[in-house]
This record gives structure tokens, C-alpha cells and sequence, in this order.
DNA sequence: ATACGACTTAAACTAATGTTTAAGTCAAGA
DNA sequence: TCTTGACTTAAACATTAGTTTAAGTCGTAT
């Protein structure tokens, strides 16, 4: 049996953490001793796995209560409980395509950065007489992203 | 010239949420008309563009801020905006291995309720007399995942 | 026997990120 | 001219996800 702080070592986070969790439904299934302190059964690391899964990758702690509370109602729910995992797993999906997303961008700018570094100003990059970044800037680094075999050859000083 | 609310269709949000910026620090560079409006250049939408890719990389408001500040400083800060989008660049790279991390315990806990499903319960997964996983059963989907070129093959109904 | 550390609760507090409200200004079209 | 829609502000409100505080209860090691 594991006592509240233990699940906070295991979880990395502060047990106050998992007094909220508690509090919001996230460990119906944590029992009691008799001075009321909370006891985890080795089997309820199951629940903690998942339930970390859940955190870090961004569902909200109402969300998986109730995938929680899926799970206490047994065998009846396994259809329901597939469900909310095959669209979470979706959701998770295209989070991970949007910050993919945003990682090339700052990969580009960091080239934008580095060839500005490298003449001392970052008017290189401007049309004449504006401050706009010239609209062939960011093909060209495409370009060179496609021509190099690791990104921060291209991109690290 | 834009308006705030050119701005917001651009950014696909709220109109309060370019004010909330606004006061927050992102947006020193706005000008405004005679009666006070906020009116956006041309060349702000680099701005604009930039505080768009942090926000959607999870940068707080306060650390974007501090990025605008340093743009607004010019051609000297060029290399400490260099060292900032490296810095970040890489926080959201881990990120996105955390999440990749993430996606595949959720692709091995819908292959767990897939099977479940097809015996009608979840008992399968568990030690005799007991609701412990098998500790066997993520070993033998990982080597499923391996020998699959699809993995929506194995974890789909 | 008693002190310490780990636990308990309820309630207040914090921080981040906006949204909403109320009251007012302004430009443009009917 | 008058109305409408888009803008302005400050301030209040909302939500999420905890943390902190205060007061109290245990079990164990000295």
C-alpha cells in the first residue's frame, strides 16, 4: 500500500496536487486506514498511470474524471472508455501537428536571426525602404532545409 | 493598415484577447488614429506572426513580452533574440518528445480495451485473483507496434 | 512520555489567461 | 441628422489548476 506521498514521488508532483485531484474526482477508488489517511492499493497504480498520461498531455482534470468514472462502473463502460481514448488520441495527434508546426517556424526564424547576426543588421531581410520581411525570406530557408541532412547545421551558431 | 479587429480575424481570436496583450507588453509597436484606435501596420503583422507561433508553442505572455522588448531595442539585441528562440526552440522540442511519449501510452490503452472488448472484459489483463495488469501485456503490444507499419491496424475497432 | 513527521480538513489565496460589463467616442451610411 | 457598428477604457468576473494556511490527528522513534 502506498500512502499519498508516495503517489506524489511516483506522480513528481506535490501531494497537495493529489489531494485536488481527490477533491475532483479523479481518485474515487483510493481507500482509507482507519486514522482516515488516504492508502493506495498497488493495483490503483493503474488509475495513476493513466491519469498522469492524461495530465501531460494537456486533458483537463474534469475531462478525466470522467473517464475515471468510466472505469469504476466495470465492464459494462469498456466500449465508452475506448471511445474517450480514440479521441483524445486524436486530439493528442493533432496538438503534437500544430506545435510541429510551430517548431519549424522558430527554426526558421532562428536562420533569420543567425544570417542577421552574421552582417551586423537585420535589414538584410527587409524590401527596400520598409520593414517588411521579404516574402522569398522564408522559401528560401525551406529551400536550404530541404538541401540540409540536420536542421541545426543550418540553424545553430 | 489593420484594426484590432482585422488583427483578431487574423489571429482567429477575441478582439479583448489583442487588448489583454496589449496591456500585457506584446504589443508595443501599435500606433494609434486620432480617436485613438489601435491601428496595425503592415510590417506588424512580423510581429504578429511571431507572437502567434509563441503563444501556440505555450510561451506565457510575460516571456513573449520580454522577446517583443527585445525587438523593439533593435540591431543590438540581435543575438539575445537569437539565444531566446534557441532557448525555446528546444523547450518546445522536448515538449513535443514528452507528448509523442503520451501518444504512444495512449495508442497501447486502446489496444488494452480493444482486446477487453473482444472478450467482453477487462479480466484478461489481470494477474490471476487480482486487478494488476500483467506487466507482460505492454511488452507484447509494443512488440505487435513493432511488427505493424500502421498502428491504427492494431488499436482501431 | 513526548516530540517529530506525515497525514487530515476547509478555506483562503495565487497566477495565468482571458471575457464581460458599463460607459463613452467616432466615422460612415440611410 | 441619426443610427449603427466598431472601437476605447477600467474594472469586475470567470476558469483552471493548483498552493498555502491553520488547526488538528496519528504512529513511531527516542
Amino acid at each position: 500500500m502506498y500512502s499519498i506521498g508516495d503517489i506524489a514521488n511516483i506522480m513528481g508532483i506535490n501531494t497537495s496536487a493529489i489531494r485536488f485531484y481527490d477533491r475532483n474526482g479523479l481518485l474515487p477508488f483510493v481507500q482509507r486506514d482507519k486514522a482516515g489517511r488516504r492508502k493506495f492499493k498497488p493495483e490503483d497504480l493503474n488509475f495513476i498511470e493513466v491519469i498522469d498520461c492524461l495530465k501531460k498531455s494537456g486533458v483537463p482534470v474534469k475531462d478525466i474524471a470522467q473517464f475515471i468514472s468510466l472505469c469504476m462502473q466495470g465492464d459494462q463502460t469498456l466500449q465508452e472508455r475506448y471511445d474517450y481514448l480514440d479521441d483524445e488520441e486524436e486530439k493528442l495527434s493533432r496538438k503534437i501537428e500544430k506545435m510541429q508546426t510551430q517548431l519549424e517556424f522558430l527554426q526558421y526564424k532562428k536562420w533569420y536571426y543567425k544570417t542577421a547576426i552574421k552582417e551586423g543588421t537585420e535589414d538584410i531581410h527587409f524590401l527596400p525602404n520598409s520593414r517588411m520581411i521579404d516574402p522569398q525570406t522564408r522559401n528560401e530557408f525551406e529551400e536550404k532545409r530541404k538541401a540540409t541532412a540536420d536542421i541545426h547545421e543550418l540553424t545553430d551558431l
